[in-house]
DNA sequence: AACATTGCCAACCGCGCTTCA
DNA sequence: ATGAAGCGCGGTTGGCAATGT
């Protein structure tokens, strides 16, 4: 059985949004809300496929998008969580406030692979060219994916994905964990990669867990950037946690 | 000035995952 | 338990602007 097409390709406009297009986007967002994609073009009186005017909100017209360029920071933030998490440019982007995985994967595209590899740096292992060259031609997407493997998936032959980490990036505390973004009530438990991905926490010998959050580490302090930690300080409820009990397989601890 | 090349970015496409009936 | 529907993600493409010849 085949997919049903997302839209009636037809009778859909493609290609550049015109700004007529975008004032029934917004006019209609600003009234109604997000949501129910499918179904929106037809009720804001768009000839666009629903996904097209997502997109559209999302990467352009969202009112918290920050334009402009990126900062320095912003530029070493991105190859560290990129080292980290590979080209999962959502989540990369969830570290980012007000910017978007497709201007963040446009991003790195055009200028941060140039810029490590003018560094001598692989842009998709983050290590040298020359020394990393066996290890990048077998095992290309072995380091970023370090973290994004199946938490059961043989890591034989390595004593933890933190230590290598730790080796490429010593200044990047890799002790990781993601709250819940305050506005997505419907997914409960993350997608087994994303958590993956995403939470670790410190784990002491005895597999004591105390979980740090990532954004606190990465410099957003205060609530109005990604993290929402310091304004309840009881929301450890909704932080999963990243546990990998050393000489042991893996296990992830979901709190919720 | 005219043409070719390169770079950038918005938008599209296809697939995987989650939800729901 | 199953399959359709919907959403979101990552990769790719198309078109425009800037730059080079």
């Amino acid at each position: 059985m085949g997919r049903s097409p997302c839209c009636e390709k037809a009778h859909t406009n493609k290609g550049a949004w015109t700004k007529e297009e975008d004032q029934r986007l917004i006019a209609y967002i600003k009234a109604h809300g997000e949501g129910c994609w499918r179904s929106l073009p037809k009720a804001a009186g768009l000839l666009r496929c629903g996904k097209s005017c997502r997109l559209r909100w999302i990467n352009y017209l969202r009112p918290d998008l920050k334009r402009g360029n990126f900062t320095e920071e912003e530029d070493e933030l991105i190859i560290k969580l990129h080292g980290l998490l590979g080209n999962k440019w959502s989540l990369i982007a969830g570290r980012l406030p007000g910017r978007t995985d497709n201007e963040i994967k446009n991003y790195w595209n055009t200028h941060i692979k140039r810029k490590l590899l003018s560094r001598g740096l692989d842009p998709q292992t983050h290590r040298p060219v020359n020394g990393g060259a066996t290890f990048a031609g077998t095992q290309q997407q072995e380091a970023p994916a370090s973290v994004a493997k199946p938490a059961n998936s043989g890591d034989e032959g390595r004593s933890s994905g933190a230590s290598v980490d730790e080796d490429r990036f010593p200044d990047l505390n890799l002790d990781l964990s993601i709250s819940l973004p305050c506005h997505s009530p419907k997914r409960s438990p993350p997608s087994e990669p994303l958590a993956r991905a995403a939470a670790a926490a410190t784990t002491s010998a005895n597999g004591y867990t105390q979980p740090i959050c990532l954004c606190c580490h990465l410099g957003f302090q205060s609530s109005s950037d990604a993290c929402s930690c310091q304004t309840n300080p009881n929301s450890q409820s909704h932080v999963y946690r990243y546990i990998r009990p050393s000489g042991e397989g893996q296990h992830i601890n979901y709190s919720s």
